[in-house]
DNA sequence: ACGACCCGATTTTTT
DNA sequence: ATCGGGTCGT
């Protein structure tokens, strides 16, 4: 690598696009033609194969409108993209789609949904529109909520849509009365969409896949645009991508899917590992390509997650290496309880910090199974004044005023989305209630408007309390108002600002929050949002519509990020395994190696070993220095202490690369906790009790 | 319209 | 233990 950076400049863009590759990684990059399937172990540089590889087509001769590479998410987009930057010119570059397969999907939609009843102006129901629809879509079937879970049918219905299944196919399949009974919220829930001219996350991969199976002159225009395809992270496929892929390869299969089986971890959202295993039988002709040489770990880590992951029946074989030299052994610490286990987290990340100079807290994370793990370790790290993030929580997007303010603004866009109306509508109170809203769901089953549409008919005012009257008479002339106003698409930030003003939310939080401190923040957090508007103003290349803004948003592409500034301290970072997949850390604590939580009990039941412990593989491979690895003999479940045996994980990997710590928390480090007495006591009450 | 209180769940969640 | 949702009372 080291000679390449002088002669670098003086050669042709050719040689730059090949200079400081492997022999592995070039010849990945040139093989441009058919089908063509890598697989990119961790650390592996694959994300710099991708971009150097859609630099050599277009060196080759390859327009660059015509190259798509998909992602998963909008973070890999965004850094492929920078990276592509840098190797061919900004002119280019920005010709290149690289985006999610969701936006890809959606940008199609925009032009095509019109063939499908939808207009292009629909918009995008989030999780939690999507979670009252079904409630709704219940409810109108005539079923009962409490014995009808509405997380359950919509974790059935999303699954069905994955696998291009409708609703009158699946209750042809289903024998189950319960079953039968999500078919008909299934076909309930995607009426209501239609009516209010909404797309849930699935719809946008599954009416693209319609479009293109149905409309052959769809599909050829396509096919004609993107006739050069990429696919990151091919494992994590699922059905309907695999469709939307395979469609738009068509005869010619230009097509690279770039991945690892062993990094397989989201089977349990329907992701299918045989996506990328059937890759070369699917596509005749691949060219089949391993990156084995990493550059990222140590030997030793290396070794034991390639001893982890061979116990993995059916996979591709691979075996990662690298010239890091063989690096210290795992640690691992085996404590009394949870608490003792977080202690030792954190006495050992103050030691590390102590005795590495150039270490920041930014090098270190503590990786979990599940979420509800994180909280000994805040507990131990803030008494140990140790600053941290996590990742995972409420983002900022989830906060209240923010949601609120957002539901203000795809009214403005939408007026058929009910969702939001009934968020916002009481949301600050201004005398429409309950029951008000009652009187407009009655007439919307008579007129078949929409609620916030409805506001305008002088019917409606017959029937509602004067002050309800009065405050939807007002309302439904401010939304007019600025609907006319941001129907031209200039000044999104400032028009927004006014618009919530005047619409009552800003000066409204001050009533909803006694807290005036609290009150403020939000303010403040609205603010942040408007920020983020013209943020998206200056960068984004297309039209400044709401709607455009707004698409951003579903699609959760926070490029311009709105988010808290005390959120980019440096700061150890705690996250789920599943959150660490693509980063990486100098130093990696994974904790609770226990049985039952890692591998999780529920997860080996409705997944598999193999995915939990490729999960294990996972969060391993995320070390560059080493890794250290703690579990304990008891600890609080619900509310009960129990005792703990190792993960069977822990067995698989060889003796020799692992030392045990001789401190396990407590003894050592109990003197410092500022807390320590009713930790003492609770701890003291456990042994008593044994 | 809002707060107090009770009950029940509690794996992961790229869009 | 804890959090969120739902219900009930003010």
């Amino acid at each position: 690598m080291g000679f390449g950076h002088e002669k670098k400049r003086f050669m042709s863009n050719n040689v730059q696009i090949f200079s400081g590759l492997n022999a592995e990684q070039e010849a990945a990059v040139r093989a441009i033609d058919g089908p063509v399937l890598v697989f990119a172990g961790a650390g592996t540089g694959k994300t710099r194969v991708i971009t150097h590889r859609i630099a050599h087509m277009i060196a080759s001769g390859v327009a660059p409108e015509n190259i798509a590479g998909m992602t998963f998410t909008n973070k890999a987009a965004q850094e492929m993209r920078e990276r592509l930057f840098a190797l061919v010119s900004g002119e280019r570059a920005k010709k290149v789609f690289l985006g999610t397969f969701h936006s890809f999907c959606a940008r199609m939609l925009r032009a095509e949904i019109h063939l499908l009843g939808w207009t292009s102006d629909f918009t995008i129901a989030d999780q939690s529109d999507q979670l009252s629809i079904t409630k709704q879509a219940i409810a109108e079937s005539g079923f009962d909520k409490d014995t009808l879970p509405p997380s359950l049918c919509l974790n059935a219905i999303s699954r069905c849509k994955s696998y291009y299944i409708g609703p009158e196919e699946f209750k042809g399949k289903s024998f189950l009365k319960q079953d039968k009974e999500i078919a008909d919220v299934f076909a309930k829930y995607n009426s209501i969409l239609f009516t209010q001219n909404m797309l849930d996350f699935d719809d946008l991969l599954l009416l693209a896949v319609k479009i293109l199976e149905k409309h052959g002159d769809v599909l050829e225009k396509y096919r004609t645009r993107y006739t050069n395809l990429l696919v990151d992270e091919y494992q994590d496929t699922n059905n309907l991508q695999f469709r939307l892929i395979k469609l738009l390869a068509g005869k010619k299969m230009n097509l690279c899917a770039v991945g690892d089986d062993d990094q397989s971890i989201y089977g349990w959202r329907g992701a299918e590992i045989k996506n990328i295993l059937d890759f070369p039988k699917i596509f005749q002709g691949t060219v089949e390509l391993k990156l084995e040489h990493n550059y990222r770990s140590t030997n030793v880590i290396l070794k034991a997650a390639n001893s982890v992951i061979s116990s993995n029946p059916s996979r591709s074989n691979k075996k990662l290496w690298s010239d890091r030299g063989e690096g210290e052994p795992l640690l691992l610490s085996h404590s009394q309880d949870n608490t003792a286990e977080a202690d030792f987290a954190a006495a050992m990340i103050e030691n590390l910090m102590m005795t590495h100079k150039s270490l920041s807290y930014n090098d270190i994370a503590v990786l979990y199974r599940s979420n509800y793990q994180s909280k000994d370790f805040e507990d131990s790290l803030l008494s140990y004044r140790i600053p941290y993030r996590i990742v995972g929580g409420k983002s900022f997007y989830e906060r209240r005023e923010i949601r609120d303010a957002v539901a203000y603004l795809k009214l403005l866009v939408n007026p058929k989305d009910d969702q939001s109306f009934t968020r916002i509508i009481a949301s600050p109170p201004r005398g429409f209630g309950e029951k008000a809203l009652d009187t407009l769901r009655s007439a919307k089953i008579a007129t078949g408007k929409s609620l916030c549409n409805m506001m305008g008919d002088a019917e409606i005012h017959a029937s509602l309390s004067s002050k309800a009257s009065d405050s939807a008479q007002k309302l439904h002339a401010v939304f007019s108002k600025w609907r006319q106003e941001f129907s031209n698409p200039c000044g999104l930030a400032s028009k927004t600002e006014k618009y919530l003003k005047e619409v009552g939310l800003l000066d409204g939080l001050l009533a909803m929050y006694k807290d005036r401190e609290e009150a403020l923040k939000r303010q403040e957090n609205i603010f942040e949002l408007v920020n983020a508007i013209a943020l998206f103003e200056k960068d984004t290349e297309k039209e400044h519509t709401l709607g455009a803004f707004l698409e951003k948003y579903s699609l959760n592409d926070d490029s311009d990020k709105a988010e808290d500034k005390s959120e980019n301290k440096d700061s150890v970072t705690l996250m789920t395994v599943h959150a660490a997949k693509g980063l990486e850390f100098e130093y990696v604590f994974i904790v609770g190696m226990e049985d039952g939580i890692f591998p999780h009990e529920r997860a080996l039941a409705e997944n598999g070993e193999e995915e939990e412990r490729r999960l294990f593989y996972v969060a391993l491979t995320r070390a560059k220095q080493r890794v250290f690895i703690s579990l304990t003999r008891q600890r609080m479940k619900h509310g009960e202490m129990s005792i703990q045996r190792p993960s069977k994980f822990l067995f698989s990997i060889p003796e020799e690369l692992i030392q045990r710590s001789a401190f396990t928390g407590r003894s050592l480090f109990l003197s410092r906790r500022t807390n320590m007495r009713r930790k003492w006591d609770r701890g003291n009450k456990v042994y008593n009790d044994m």
